[in-house]
DNA sequence: TTGTAGGCGTTATCAC
DNA sequence: GTGATAACGCCTACAA
């Protein structure tokens, strides 16, 4: 009978296996967890067997032994709306699950659209069917990172926690990229600075601008509040910021936008406004996703290394699930300004 | 001791919880699983004893028994790089986990890098570790749904299935939307149409071109290859396909792209040769997503509704997992165009 | 190095 | 309606 397909013959369990293979159940697991003290004649035979049989392991049962779920969730939390959309998460997920695919752990996606939802979420990932949680798209009043490291769930938050939050981060160092990008800026001649910056709530914005006042401070500019406006990370916000800026300040000859789906639309804002990048206002953004290199002209970006950053998150995360210690850990990675035409910075000499 | 928090007292089982109501296993299990067949002080007792001790459920032990992980994966099949990046995904992700969730099934994200990894994979759903499968991103030669389905494990393909497989999906009448889109452009009395398509391997890209090729037929106008450029879905493809279209055929005056990524790039393109939209040439994009609102004109496009087709999905998913029947069932959903100025079709008395 | 036996937390099958 | 009790598939002392 069609419908009798799955479980006919049933599952072929492990027990299956070392009957084909002759040994007996505790050598079969050995063999399954490579356990060192097993003959080499017998894990042969298991082997064989187990492929010969197509057997998978059961990662319930597994799991209510061993009380690991191998699997990590990745967490936006509730208020998410507009950032969410930025496809820079993509490249993270992507990034992450490759990561945990290596260590034979899946990946929970976790997307509460409440704070109900969250709610419960946090019961429930503390109940021990998370073995891990990556908390992203953090804004800056919220302790679910500490709430969960509190029940014993090993927590990494993608990016700076708030500040006096004992969480685990990896982030980039965005506050000298920002700097570094501000003062390529400067170095082009402009004066006239703007920035476009994130949701101020977010430590990865909030760090871009302060890197921006930075490199402003450091060359003597004194601050102009009317030359930074919030762009919350979303393309539309980024419009309106540049609009307003354009309002207020007219003459500017030079913007800092904190992610380059921002700078994409503020280009465009600019040259709808008959600006011409770079000549009138040189554009540097941040992220350097794949945008940058196709925007007209192209993009310079602050980079930051998204795959290293997932695999150390990835590492932080299997130490703390194989040897708890609660102890918070920072991680910071070199960012790298990425010279494209937009800013003005490259030899006009490209064929 | 610190590091024994997690442990400590550790979890709170079901039997805790009937000891405290005074129950047995039996009838505390039942209140759970909301069996009708229990006395409404037994439930009120295991209710309150269960709230009293934060108990929440074992994933793992449940599963073993019920032989159901109430877990579903989302798969992007290997041939990813590209189309990836587009930020339609982060909408269907969350529409998704925002329906499982109603249920209180978890989203298992699935991304295999290569080839092998899908192999591994296939295995690996197919020993009843996830409940069901949504394919995603599917390139036509790919077979990979019907071979998941052939195991048993229920599976719906977003977007249609590659003709002639057996398979459930659940789909937007790309095609029919394709053709009102270009109708519309007609209506406008433009005549040189031009297309920007996905990666024609991708059935919902191949729609949307022959919806675009049935509405010049309809109108009685003859086909020009030289007007239809592949973009593949990514801004880059775009940019190079509108390009080209430019060379081809300078003289076009609308442009239907296959995407509202694709086509914000396009504008950028067409812009940049400083062509008016629309007064010289008018562009209808597909998806309708958050970009369109926030380009300069604000896009035009195809909508097509990702709540009601996730809902769709997911509701096909459970019921072949509560009923299997294998058999393969489609579900197509109306588009909508969605006129704004891009394509010249507003009244241009707005304020 | 290997095998035996007990248990992980639930649900399902029975009697009662 | 309710309660024992036997699975579910695997891991892991412990003994051999």
């Amino acid at each position: 009978m069609a419908q009798d397909d799955k479980t006919n013959g049933r599952n072929v369990t492990l027990e299956d296996v070392v009957r084909l293979a002759g040994v007996s159940l505790a050598t079969g697991s050995r063999v399954m967890n490579a356990s060192p003290t097993v003959n080499s004649d017998a894990r042969r035979a298991v082997e064989k067997a187990s492929a010969q049989l197509g057997y998978v392991p059961n990662r319930a049962a597994r799991s209510l032994m061993t009380r690991r779920s191998n699997a990590i969730g990745v967490i936006i939390p509730a208020p998410t709306s507009r950032i969410l959309m930025d496809p820079f998460f993509l490249m993270f997920f992507s990034a992450i699950g490759t990561e945990l695919a290596l260590h034979s752990y899946q990946l929970l996606l976790v997307m509460p659209q409440s704070f109900d939802e969250e709610k419960h979420l946090e019961r429930y990932l503390a109940s021990g069917h998370i073995d891990g949680i990556v908390v992203t798209a953090l804004h800056g009043d919220d302790t679910l990172p500490e709430r969960i490291a509190a029940r014993g769930v090993p927590v990494v938050v993608s990016g700076r926690a708030p500040l006096g939050a004992r969480a685990s981060y990896v982030d980039a160092d965005c506050r000298s990229g920002a700097a570094a990008a501000t003062a390529h800026l400067l170095a082009q001649g402009r004066r006239k600075l703007a920035t476009i910056s994130g949701s101020l709530d977010m430590p990865s914005a909030m760090d871009r601008l302060l890197g921006f006042r930075d490199a402003l401070e450091t060359a003597g500019i004194a601050a102009d509040p009317a030359l930074e406006a919030v762009g919350d990370f979303s393309q539309q916000g980024a419009a309106e910021a540049m609009n307003l800026l354009l309002e207020r300040r007219p003459d500017l000859d030079g913007v800092f936008v904190a992610s380059d789906t921002m700078a994409a639309m503020a280009m465009h804002v600019l040259q709808g406004s008959g600006l011409r990048i770079p000549e009138d206002v040189a554009v540097v953004g941040f992220d350097d996703q794949p945008i940058a290199q196709t925007t007209e002209p192209p993009l310079s970006s602050v980079r930051h290394p998204i795959e290293a950053m997932s695999h150390e998150m990835v590492r932080l995360l299997l130490h703390g699930i194989e040897a708890p210690d609660n102890q918070p850990r920072q991680v910071i990675f070199p960012t790298e300004l990425v010279i494209r035409e937009s800013s003005g910075g490259l030899s006009m000499a490209r064929s």
